[in-house]
DNA sequence: CTGTTAGCGCATTCAG
DNA sequence: CTGAATGCGCTAACAG
């Protein structure tokens, strides 16, 4: 007889046969505890035990014709808003018996379809994707995919299935009106390089400046509108663009010969660190002379001289809640609201403080030792 | 006849049957090429591509015993360093073939005991583990996991297989001695949460005091040993140890009350931001009074007023270098070194440049548009 | 170089 | 609540 490999493992049936039952109601017991006996589960449970069992996730997935797998797309994976958002996934996920596979889009829509298609191939069990902007052909791929698809970290009216995320056009309009309630005059907009989100807030701090009549499209700073997708086998590029050095230049040259301007919305948190540390070496005082304003909210914004104010979004709930969704759906339980806005938060610190008034608090203390 | 569900896709026999041809031969064509003659592999492409067939994963690697995924386990999805990694690792994963999957770990052995137990279940087919310090339980499961297996980011002379990665206790110890060097006197050591990594650098930088008779535990100013796993259901505490924070503290207090010190190295980049600002904040010159120095070299290093030194290490080149070496021994390849040592440098700026003579370079231009 | 046969380990279907 | 038979889609082993 030839014999096939095999990996010399325990399968269902050596468990069967040792609990003296059929394969299949040890696969019951293991899946569907309450379809079995008290005794049989018992019996079964020490089998397992005794054998070091372990299912194969393959065969099941085979058999079954469901993998189990949630596939997750992001658009980097080098932004701590992603891993914040990828954490909340993990968290989400312990304990369900679900896989994460990650695919990194690069923020570039063509290797997005790719990814899909590669991703469809797994048969995932759903699919968690960042964004509301996928192409045409994306959005197909997915709305085909056969599983519950959860998009997170933006909104839409027209969900592919189910969306968890915030605006960004909000948020972005949010802060530029804090900019102007306390006072700022000309306030500019830096960018790095956009992408559809960037976009959102960059179109919400126009509103908000026509709103108030003083929109001026110079006040717009940006370095560029693609992010060049990582060359895969090149080692020593990417470390080329740093986003805190694009902010200190941005905030160098607006004081140098730029348009006159007294406050700057940054489309991001280091943009704004760099910003902050322009206006230290040329001794602008912030948030006299100067409002300077993030986005993201990472734990540096707080602790920066003078505190950063900056928009707090909720990247690990996003993840988390977009888990217990497909969780949820996939217990069989209904899809529940297909529109879901964390919303976001307005924090104001001494960066934006021009006149004194915002009372920003104190910092708090941390428990902490000096030896 | 009871027909299984079956999901309808086109399967390997399909396109047998429509190229006139056995499916192993289907299957061959796909995978090895070069062992199917000219004519029946075009024949067969054909078929593939008018089908739309997309082979199944999981019944390749149910038939094959093995499942083409890599396992990556890091301690945390949250701390760029690791983004770095993770990110050299997908982009070393192109088009070979195999699948990534990430397991958390949470700067936990508990937790990554579990979670290698998870995922032996899975099979791999390599696994990528960061650190070297695993506890025995886990060295013993991942000895016997009858596969490759590559330790990154850490550096020891006994690997399990293969280990890519470098000293921290050298760098931690380098940079010490630069501090040393530019003529600082009592240089503290600030960290958050240690972790065995964080404990190798502290060892070099004891060494390096010790070596110049100027040794004081004082000096060494830690928040405490263990971080605090991740709650998964909670969430909002996710924020409240912020680093940033615990850096501008510990100068605080160092500032204020603690022993003299007339320089830091911080046990990361984040810290020595946050003593930056503390040092802002009381008029304290950096680099007269306080020397300052990080660990990582994230962007914003550059960008600091001052520009502050740094240890640059090779996160993105672990991860990459690591995938490289999996494929190469997936492919049959020998092992080769089985210890890589990538090195660090010590990237010295000015906020360690005590003397004015380091003739640290200005910051060099970057291509910008001010609309 | 190609085909035949016989599983990989599990879960579905249908029957008790 | 339990079991027997069957097949999920693919590939290793063995022929030709």
């Amino acid at each position: 007889m030839r014999k096939r490999k095999s990996n010399g493992r325990p399968t269902i049936a050596d468990v069967a046969f040792r609990a003296g039952v059929g394969a299949i109601t040890v696969s019951r017991a293991l899946r569907h505890p309450d379809q079995v006996s008290e005794a049989l589960r018992k019996t079964i449970g020490d089998a397992v035990r005794e054998l070091d069992y372990v299912p194969n996730l393959n065969a099941r997935a085979l058999a079954s014709s469901h993998s189990n797998v949630v596939a997750v797309l992001v658009p980097s994976l080098t932004q701590n808003i992603f891993s914040d958002v990828l954490r909340g996934i993990y968290d989400g996920v312990e304990d369900s018996g679900l896989r994460i596979e990650i695919a990194n889009t690069r923020y570039n829509v063509e290797v997005e379809e790719r990814q899909i298609f590669e991703i469809l191939r797994h048969e995932p069990s759903a699919i968690i994707v960042s964004g509301t902007e996928q192409t045409a052909a994306s959005r197909k791929m997915l709305e085909n995919a056969g599983c519950p698809v959860i998009q997170i970290m933006d909104i839409t009216d027209d969900p592919i299935h189910k969306v968890i995320g915030f605006s960004h056009f909000h948020a972005g309009k949010a802060m530029t009106q804090h900019l102007l309630d306390v006072g700022y005059q000309r306030v500019a907009f830096f960018s790095g390089w956009m992408n559809s989100r960037s976009q959102g807030r960059l179109a919400g701090f126009v509103e908000a400046l026509e709103e108030a009549g003083i929109y001026d499209p110079k006040l717009i700073c940006e370095m560029g509108n693609e992010k060049p997708s990582a060359s895969q086998g090149s080692i020593k590029d990417y470390h080329q663009f740093s986003t805190a050095r694009m902010g200190r230049e941005l905030m160098l040259r607006a004081l140098e010969n730029g348009p006159r301007i007294d406050a700057v919305f940054c489309n991001n948190d280091v943009l704004a660190l760099g910003a902050l540390f322009a206006c230290a070496s040329c001794q602008v005082e912030v948030p006299r002379q100067m409002g300077i304003a993030g986005f993201n909210d990472f734990d540096y914004m707080e602790a920066a001289q003078p505190a950063m104010s900056s928009v707090r979004i909720h990247r690990w709930q996003c993840g988390y809640q977009a888990m217990q969704a497909v969780r949820n759906e996939l217990n069989g339980e209904p899809v529940g609201e297909r529109i879901v806005d964390l919303g976001f938060e307005v924090v104001k610190r001494g960066s934006t403080d021009r006149n004194g008034t915002l009372g920003v608090p104190p910092p708090g203390d941390i428990p902490f030792t000096l030896s």
